[in-house]
This record gives structure tokens, C-alpha cells and sequence, in this order.
DNA sequence: GCGTTGCGAAACTTTGTCGTATCGAAAAAC
DNA sequence: GTTTTTCGATACGACAAAGTTTCGCAACGC
């Protein structure tokens, strides 16, 4: 027994591995993801050269490419926002802000575009991006519609499946085809003006 | 002057090429399209193989694999359907039977991946494929709900545009996320029941 | 100071693709 | 039969990226 107590970490001899470079390397990998078409077109080199690092301590930390990109995905989890619950309308506009922004951040939307696209090639980690991101706010918005239902703010033979679609398409479509630099221009009121066509619909009754 | 006839397609001589190898490599690089995550992924010899046919006879008829791309692409050019215009809810579930046949058909969905994925890395391709393809069904889309404001048919106070990603996002994202085997379960009603969620929206009134 | 480990840089091997060239065979015109 | 062109197959050089290794230096515990 040493004079050294024994702390758990147990800190291993030698210099300590350096929290900035790999905080470096996972920004660099965020911002080369969302510049790249697919994950085959991201290099390690681009990564070590844009992180400012090597290509050495690349491969100590992390023994492949896909591995790399699960853990910098993970950074991206942006809690759920805590719903009021006060009318199925406030937190819908609530949800659909939320959408808005993600969808209109460069980062955000990479996170779909992998989901949506690499589902043959890398499937693992879609399964995980799916589990860690998508899956919990698809099943927040389908509680929330489910409540309205039960309040009756809501149609009683509602399709929470179909209503779910309109949501969340409603708003990537939109953000997608107005182009993130218009939907930012009235982006104060566009989640209320989505919401307000969805809830209400178009016809003219 | 020789005993031919002047006929004018002025054949060359030698042996002509083969139109079945043109149709296989057409063939062979949508089906590769739609298992690739991007354009980049798509490789040449890929396509010779899966065609049955050397690379020669690709490069002969194309210089590079954007010009193929595009020219593959083209032949998914399905047309629009004819609407019959007697009222809007008939026409919309016209279209949104078309989108849900065509999101869950392997290549009509790698028409919508390139188009919003590609744009960085290949704008003249993803502007091509935009305006041959999408830009007229938006058109028809957004005239077809424009008709509608004007026959009382829907809301005075429309916004056409989010109209148009309700419609659109919401088939796209309720055949992604119901899977296409799903959808193509119950999908002899479901444009008519997503038509009239949009048409009737979510609220109970 | 010494041993150990991480650091960035660079060289290296391997693999895959591009685009070109070459080959013998096949298909057409004459 | 001769000529011309295309056919599929294959080999080639150039290049980019993956992943490994080496190197000299830096940072830590002892």
C-alpha cells in the first residue's frame, strides 16, 4: 500500500488523455457530419484536420468510424421541453417550436437525414439514434395527442398515428421547403400558425 | 452515290449499340441509387456489375456518373395524374394516393432523399431533378388548393403554403414511419383518411 | 530525474474507385 | 469477306481514404 490513497479512478500513470482534444474531435465530427451527404463521405482525416489533432488520437479513443459518430450524436440530445399541460394547443405550439428550431439547425437536421438515410449500411446506429433521440419525443407528441382525446379538445375518433404524421411532417415540410432562412424571418409565430391550420384544418366549415 | 437510299438517320457503320445495355445499366444504377446513402456512394463499377456490362460501355455513353445519374433519374418521371376537379377533397385524395404509392416505392423515395440531401455537393443535379419531377406537382398541388379557397371549398384565410406541407409532409412521414409494408397494409383507405384529417383537422368542434 | 503515457506529424500499407487503354469476339454495312 | 464499331473483360496509373506504425516531444506520478 502506497502513501496514495486509494481513490477509485485509480488514475492510470503517464500524461492524462486530453479532454480538449476530444471535445475538439466530437465538434468536428458534428460540424463535418451535417456537411456530408452520408457517413461513408465523412474521413477521419477531414475530422483530425479540422479537430486540429491526430489521426493517433483519433484512433485511441475510438476503433472505428461509426463509433465515433454514435458518441457525437449522443451530444446532440436536447432534453424534451416540460410540456404545461395546461391545453393541448399550448403544447403543441410548444412541441412544433421545438421541431421548428431543431429542423432549421444544421445539426439538427443531420440527426434525420441519418436516421431517414443509413438505415441499410448502419444499422446499429440508427437503432441507437432512434432509441436516444427520436423515439422519446415521438412518444411525448403521441401522449399529448392521446390526452386531448381524453379532454376532448380533441376529435374522439382521432388517428393518433395520422394526427402524430401531420404534426411532425407538417413542420419538417415546411422548414424544409420554406428553407431554414425564410421559416427564421416569421419564425415567431410560425409554430402557432402551423398549429393553428393543423388543429383547425382547411376546410371551411 | 451508292444504291442506299439517302435515308436520313445516316446510320454508321459497325455494329450499333446495344439498346439492352443501355436499359441495364439505367435499371442498375437506380436500384444502386436507392441502396446508397448518396451519390458519392454510388460507384461505377458497382453499376458495370450489377448490369452485366463493362465499364467501357458506360463511359461510351456517359463522360461522367452525374450525367448518368441524371438521365437515370429522368426515366422515374411518372406523370402527373389527371384531377378531376369536381371537388377538392376528390383531387386531394387523388394526389396523396400518388405520394403514398410513390414514398413507398424504393426509387420514388431516392428522388426525395437526393433532392434534399444532394444540394450541397451536386446543385445542378438536384436542381434538375427539382424542376423535371417536384416543381410541377408542388405547382398542381398548390394551384388545387388555391381553386379550393376560390370555390368557398376551403378557408378564405388559407395559408397555401403551410396547406402544402401539411399535405405533402404528412404522407411522407406517416408511410416512413408506418414502414411502406404497413402503410401498404390498409392502403386502399389511407390517403382518403389522411385527407380527411388535413381537410378536418384535429380539434373537436 | 525516470518511467509511462498521450500528443501531433508523418510515413506507410492496403483497399477501393475513377477514368483510360487494350484485347479478342461479335454484329452490323457494304 | 472486309471494314467498322461495339461488346465484355481485364489491366493499368492516379488518387483518396482507412487504419497502423514510428518519431520526437510534452505531461503526469513517483
Amino acid at each position: 500500500m502506497t502513501t496514495r490513497d486509494e481513490t477509485r479512478p485509480a488514475r492510470p500513470a503517464g500524461r492524462p488523455r486530453s479532454e480538449k482534444a476530444e471535445k475538439a474531435i466530437i465538434e468536428a465530427t458534428l460540424d463535418l457530419i451535417s456537411e456530408s451527404a452520408s457517413i461513408s463521405d465523412l474521413s477521419i482525416e477531414a475530422i483530425a484536420a479540422r479537430a486540429g489533432v491526430g489521426k493517433t488520437t483519433i484512433y485511441r479513443r475510438w476503433s472505428n468510424k461509426e463509433d465515433l459518430v454514435v458518441d457525437a450524436l449522443a451530444v446532440l440530445k436536447s432534453p424534451l421541453p416540460p410540456l404545461a399541460g395546461r391545453s393541448v394547443r399550448e403544447d403543441l405550439i410548444t412541441c412544433m417550436e421545438v421541431m421548428r428550431r431543431e429542423a432549421g439547425d444544421v445539426r439538427g437536421r443531420c440527426v434525420m437525414n441519418i436516421a431517414m438515410n443509413e438505415n441499410d449500411r448502419h444499422p446499429r446506429l440508427v437503432e441507437r439514434v432512434r432509441q436516444a433521440t427520436l423515439q422519446p419525443r415521438q412518444e411525448a407528441l403521441r401522449a399529448m395527442l392521446q390526452r386531448g382525446v381524453e379532454t376532448g379538445e380533441l376529435r374522439a375518433d382521432l388517428d393518433v398515428a395520422i394526427a402524430t404524421a401531420m404534426v411532425v411532417g407538417t413542420v419538417m415540410w415546411y422548414v424544409k421547403s420554406a428553407g431554414p432562412g425564410e421559416a427564421g424571418a416569421d419564425s415567431g409565430t410560425l409554430a402557432e400558425r402551423l398549429a393553428d391550420h393543423i388543429l383547425a384544418g382547411l376546410s371551411d366549415r
